[in-house]
DNA sequence: CAACGGACCTGCCTGC
DNA sequence: TGCAGGCAGGTCCGTT
């Protein structure tokens, strides 16, 4: 489900309702997400209050005096703030609960998320450790593309989407900024010039932003924490769109697949 | 090293 | 109506 901009939608939404609030630990229905939930994590929780609800990349972090809870929603996974007693739906596997009997409910179908708990700083986690810039950072732009790219024969969409690269990119905007540049999907990372990777860079922190700006994207059941869906799905130019017209020349839009992921483009615009 | 495909899991949609 | 097959927003890991 998730991209970056779904998922600072889900930090923005979950903020008000955890910052500065004292956990009253957590109840693990089921821990079988991608890597098993800890078995203490009630323990690790109960009685901290939260100092910041943070992200870095896909992933949220709740930070507490004495350690980190980190999130990831996966491919399915979503929170919600209700209250504790709220009936439950096929799939909710974890509560974090909050004062005055409400809870912020984890729910993921797939179960491709995570949670984890440390206690050391949360940049050395190894999950976030190897992780590369942030798109909407100073950090990135198109010098950083250019010179990780070089002798690279990787397919650029591949290589915008590889978390070491930039993170936040998935399949909807890798597709959607690609789009906006002009430059097709399958061309070698190596062989793109420095002006084109300043266009890429500048187009990527737009479409991630305007997506924010609009609460994500919403294919199927993406809701924020207050049950709103994202409207970004109406401004999408290539995502989805296999054989509709390309919203600047009408030529139909090109589904191709590569490896296990689809991707869309305009075989015209896209060089 | 870099590149690629498979794996994890459930739900939903299509077509026979 | 039932069932098989394909597809879905992520990303780690093993194999070449």
């Amino acid at each position: 489900m998730p991209e970056l901009p779904e998922v600072e939608t889900t930090r923005r939404g979950i903020a008000p309702h955890v910052l500065g609030k004292r956990l009253d630990g957590a109840l693990v229905r089921n821990a079988a997400l991608r890597w098993p939930v800890p078995d203490d994590l009630n323990e690790r929780l109960a009685g901290q209050p939260v100092d910041n609800v943070g992200r870095r990349g896909k992933y949220l972090i709740l930070t507490m005096p004495r350690g980190h809870l980190i999130i990831h929603l996966g491919m399915s996974g979503s929170l919600r703030i209700c209250a504790a007693d709220t009936p439950l739906k096929k799939h909710d596997h974890i509560d974090i609960r909050l004062p005055q009997q409400r809870v912020m409910r984890y729910h993921d179908p797939r179960r491709f998320g995570s949670m984890h708990w440390t206690p050391d700083p949360v940049e050395s986690h190894p999950l976030l450790a190897e992780l590369g810039v942030e798109p909407l950072s100073d950090d990135f732009d198109g010098a950083h593309l250019y010179s990780l790219s070089r002798g690279r024969k990787i397919a650029v969409k591949d290589f915008i989407m590889n978390t070491r690269t930039v993170v936040g990119v998935g399949n909807i905007y890798a597709a959607e900024s690609l789009f906006l540049t002009g430059i097709h999907p399958f061309r070698e990372a190596g062989r793109i010039s420095a002006t084109r990777y300043q266009a890429l860079a500048e187009n990527i922190k737009i479409v991630l932003a305007a997506s924010i700006e609009q609460g994500g994207t919403t294919l199927r059941d993406f809701v924020t924490p207050d049950s709103q869906p994202g409207y970004f799905a109406q401004t999408l130019r290539v995502y989805g769109r296999t054989n509709e017209p390309c919203r600047a020349c009408a030529t139909p839009i090109k589904m191709a697949r590569k490896g296990q992921r689809s991707t869309f483009y305009c075989p015209k615009c896209q060089r």
